[in-house]
RNA sequence: GGGUGGUUAGCUCAGUGGUAGAGCGUCUCGUUUACACCGAGAAUGUCGGGGGUUCGAAACCCUCACCGCCCA
């Protein structure tokens, strides 16, 4: 063992990335699949191979790596599996932009030349964020690392696409699906983000005389593409119309009037234009009713097929076009503008989707969903918080098929080939397509092969030892935001992939990151951080700290970076307790002292330390990280530095502290494998520093020693810090420096008054005899004190008089309690017991108190 | 419209039936050799409103108000 010096100030930058590099290079990230220990596993939330990391993944990460290392230390054979998304349309819209910058498009360079292009992107830009990782400590296996678009991982892909394909749970349709008329694709339902937007609804009148009907829309420019209006049965208003025709302004054209129930009666005029190629409730309406899908917005979102002026249009340009048009005719009944209502919005470029008839493939998730439901409902799968676990219910179990086709150019490609007479064949892995044949030139959603990713990661479909090892994963942490994005995708094809098998033990799901007040981070608000420039200036450890810190189950935080300079200065406290006990001998060589051989403080610690072990073990393995983080901060900083290491000073000044030195070299090494977890560097310094050993990483976790519990020297140890707290609250009344030493003496029990050489060194006070000009009395110990001056009498009164007035007050609570004979009949004994005892303690206060103040005077 | 979470100290938040807590901020004193990224002491709350259950409610129930999120 080779014990170093220990630095006078805690830099993190000095030590953080060798650190790192160190943990790396000892390979003590890597996971064994041959081990025998149990396994532990976590696959990281693959973040986009364009992405940096901001504050929610640190927050993400933070969780992942705090368990990860925990398990490891608790000599489990941990994989922590990172790797990247290969983020089909934001990854495509970056390489675009670049070309774009040349005056290039896609088409220019063609397919193949693009997609070589993007390699060539990622090569060279790609993937920033694995960099940083490092920077925040994560402890993953870098020689696993993934990436959605890599050799294995689309073999994974071909492979359940077939499967799926097979059991007729993939399929092709003509559907209405979002389009996003910029980028030139189809999205699910989860890429479209709705907000309130403002636009106008208009109402139209439709038809003349006793066949005039009124219909209000916010789409003006669909009227072109209505072949029905549809109201519902039972409306009285519209008996008469249901089966007649009625004629659409503009371009004459007879549709029928329909009976549907979906038709709400009490919204507007109960009448409703459909658009069957252009709305999907409306397509629904069509497919009841055998309406013919009028499509009139190509591709870029122009009108199309209408014959009209309106063709060749973009859709607002027509909007507007077609109000001016029906009012001109008087056609137009009422406007209303502006009208917000809910609008869609593609989520990578923010383009107002638009409804679209198209032929796309889809996935069948009735059945999925029902087992990925399934899966929680029976336990199998544990949501926590868990009261989130509604959320994800209803989105199971209201999902609608999922659209997987994508009109891009980078993911992977739909393994489907069309034959020359129709033929439609899926082409699986190592599998090829006979002469002639057309591969389909759409790719597959992005999530198609993220839902693969518990298991592609760890080989399969090959059945490799890892998978064997590793599958299915511990837990799953992520926030909840993208719990049906990502999470409800895994948990469906986990458990078609791997045979039931569902992909994980449990979902962890936490909070996002907000602004010091509360508030969403959004670049237009301007109140985004940098988790990086908080890396900087205060070191991973302390950004670590505070966002455990802050993470209570599934709810969200704010963080100000005032917090993490609190962590910082924990830290720092840390370094310097540390350095404390270096310059007083402390070590942790040789057996610790028998119990039974110890003083009340040294017990006392040993007993705080066993508790909170326990208690922080605990909070930790069930994820309650902030109250986790919480416990260990006010031992280390309250128990161990503002108490143990102030009481202990009289015994290191006076030479005699053998057993002290020993026991305070335990409680830090106990407590640096605690904090690990959360702050990996700075403990790892100080651990290694202290105790000469190689590395904390693989350190063994505590475990709680019940034989240190203690309760007879927590209650002394206590009744000395209410010692201790009173006199110096005392001096601080009678306006005496802190530095300053008074003659003083403590008239105590003996189990107390063996401490008061402890006690008159922290307070200051020089032990022998004098001639007291004052006391302060604590229960039935009782401090003499010579101020060697005037005493100052009204101050001392008016403290007196609070503390009398506050024990009053006690007392007579205490009294209304057990003069209520309902209380007397049915509180438990020991509650009783509690206010009788309350009630002994507070007479003898006010007692003391009063004769004090009497004799003042 | 349907779900769902919240309202506690100046701010951000813990606290699932027995005298209201933390961090930061505020005020006072202090460079006593671990630490001023510190120490000591102090101040600060009709726990959103109203009703109910209970010996006892910040907590459980009902109701209202106001914020937020998810889904339509």
């Amino acid at each position: 063992m080779t014990k170093r010096e220990l630095a006078p100030t805690f830099v993190p930058a000095d030590i953080e990335p060798r650190m790192y590099q160190h943990w790396v290079d000892s390979g003590y990230f890597t996971a064994d699949s041959s081990s025998p220990k149990e396994p532990f596993t976590i696959v990281i939330p693959p973040p986009n191979v364009t992405g940096n990391l901001h504050i929610g993944h640190a927050l993400d990460q933070t969780l992942q790596d705090c368990l990860t290392r925990m398990k490891r230390m608790q000599g489990y054979e941990a994989l922590w599996l990172p790797g990247m998304d290969h983020a089909g349309i934001a990854t495509q819209n970056v390489v675009e932009k670049q070309l774009a910058a040349q005056g290039l498009t896609r088409h220019d360079l063609g397919r193949e030349e693009f997609v070589k292009k993007v390699w060539e992107w990622k090569a060279e830009s790609g993937g920033q964020i694995l960099g940083q990782m490092k920077r925040l400590g994560d402890s993953v296996d870098w020689t696993r690392e993934a990436f959605t678009m890599n050799e294995t991982l689309s073999q994974a892909v071909l492979t359940i696409f077939k499967k799926l394909y097979d059991q007729e749970l993939i399929y092709r349709a003509e559907r209405i699906i979002n389009w996003c008329p910029r980028c030139l694709t189809a999205l699910s339902d989860i890429e479209v983000e709705h907000s309130d937007d403002e636009g106008e609804l208009v109402s139209i009148r439709y038809g003349t005389g006793d066949s005039e009907i009124i219909v209000a829309t916010t789409r003006a420019e669909t009227m072109l593409g209505d072949t029905a209006v549809a109201v519902h049965p039972d409306d009285e208003r519209y008996a008469h119309m249901i089966g007649k025709t009625v004629t659409v302004p503009l371009i004459n054209r007879e549709i029928p009037v329909v009976a549907d129930a979906h038709v709400d009666p009490a919204f507007g005029t109960g009448a409703v234009k459909v658009t069957p190629a252009h709305d999907p409730n409306d397509f629904e309406i069509g497919l009841r009713h055998n309406l013919e899908n009028l499509v009139i917005l190509d591709a870029d979102a122009k009108v199309v097929n209408t014959n009209s002026a309106f063709d060749g249009m973009d859709r607002y340009e027509a909007r507007k076009a077609v109000v001016e048009a029906l009012r001109a005719e008087g056609r137009i009944v009422a406007e209303k503008r502006p009208y917000i209502h809910a609008v869609g919005h593609c989520s990578r470029c923010d383009t107002t989707v638009e409804p679209r008839l198209s032929k796309q493939w889809f996935v069948k998730v009735a059945p999925l969903a029902k087992a990925a439901g399934d899966a929680v409902r029976d336990g199998r799968v544990k949501i926590e918080p868990e009261e989130l676990a509604p959320r994800y219910f209803e989105w199971v179990d209201g999902m609608h098929d999922w659209c997987i086709s994508r009109q891009l150019w980078w993911g992977h490609r739909i393994p489907v080939w069309y034959g020359p007479n129709g033929e439609v064949i899926v082409v699986g892995p190592g599998e090829s397509a006979p002469a002639g044949y057309e591969q389909d030139p759409d790719v597959l959603d992005t999530w198609f092969s993220s839902a693969l990713w518990p298991f592609s990661t760890l080989g399969w479909p090959n059945n490799t030892e890892d998978l064997k090892k590793f599958y299915p994963t511990s837990v799953l942490v992520t926030g909840y935001d993208i719990l049906f994005f990502w999470v409800a995708r895994m948990m469906m094809f986990g458990l078609f992939a791997m045979d039931g098998v569902p992909p994980f033990g449990t979902i962890v799901l936490h909070g996002l990151v907000r602004d010091q007040f509360g508030k969403k981070m959004s670049k237009s608000k301007g109140n985004v951080v940098d988790p990086l420039e908080f890396i900087d200036k205060y070191g991973a450890d302390a950004l670590r700290f505070t966002l455990a810190r802050g993470s209570n189950p599934g709810k969200d935080q704010a963080l100000a970076e005032d917090w993490i300079a609190g962590s910082r200065n924990f830290a720092t406290k840390l370094w310097n307790a540390t350095r404390f006990a270096m310059m007083n001998g402390v070590t942790v060589e040789g057996d610790l002292p028998p119990v039974s051989a110890l003083n009340a403080i040294d017990k006392w610690i040993l007993s705080r330390l066993s508790e909170t072990t326990a208690e922080y073990s605990e909070l930790l393995s069930t994820y309650e990280f902030a109250r986790a983080s919480e416990v260990i901060y006010h031992f280390a900083w309250d128990d161990l530095c503002d108490w143990y290491l102030e009481l202990s000073k009289e015994a290191f000044a006076s030479g005699n502290a053998q057993a002290t030195q020993r026991v305070l070299g335990y409680v830090l090494d106990q407590l640096f494998r605690l904090l690990h977890p959360v702050m990996p560097f700075i403990t790892e310094e100080l651990w290694t520093t202290f105790t000469g050993g190689e590395t904390l990483m693989t350190a063994a976790w505590p475990a709680s020693n019940s034989s240190h519990l203690d309760k007879d020297s927590e209650e002394l140890i206590t009744q000395l810090q209410r010692v201790i707290t009173e006199v110096r609250r005392f001096r601080n009344d009678q306006g005496v420096k802190p530095s300053q030493k008074i003659p003083g003496r403590f008239i105590a029990p003996a189990d107390v008054a063996q401490y008061s050489s402890a006690m008159a060194f922290l307070l200051k006070l020089e032990l022998g005899d004098f001639t007291p000009s004052a006391s302060v009395e604590i229960g039935n110990i009782k401090c003499e004190l010579d101020l060697s001056g005037a005493v100052d009498v009204e101050a001392e009164r008016a403290r007196l008089e609070k503390d009398l007035a506050t024990a009053k007050k006690d007392l007579a609570t205490a009294e209304v309690k057990l003069n209520n004979q309902g209380f007397m009949a049915k509180a438990p004994e020991s509650v009783v017991a509690e206010i009788r005892e309350r009630q002994a303690a507070t007479t003898a206060d006010i007692e003391r108190i009063t004769a004090q103040l009497a004799a003042l005077k």
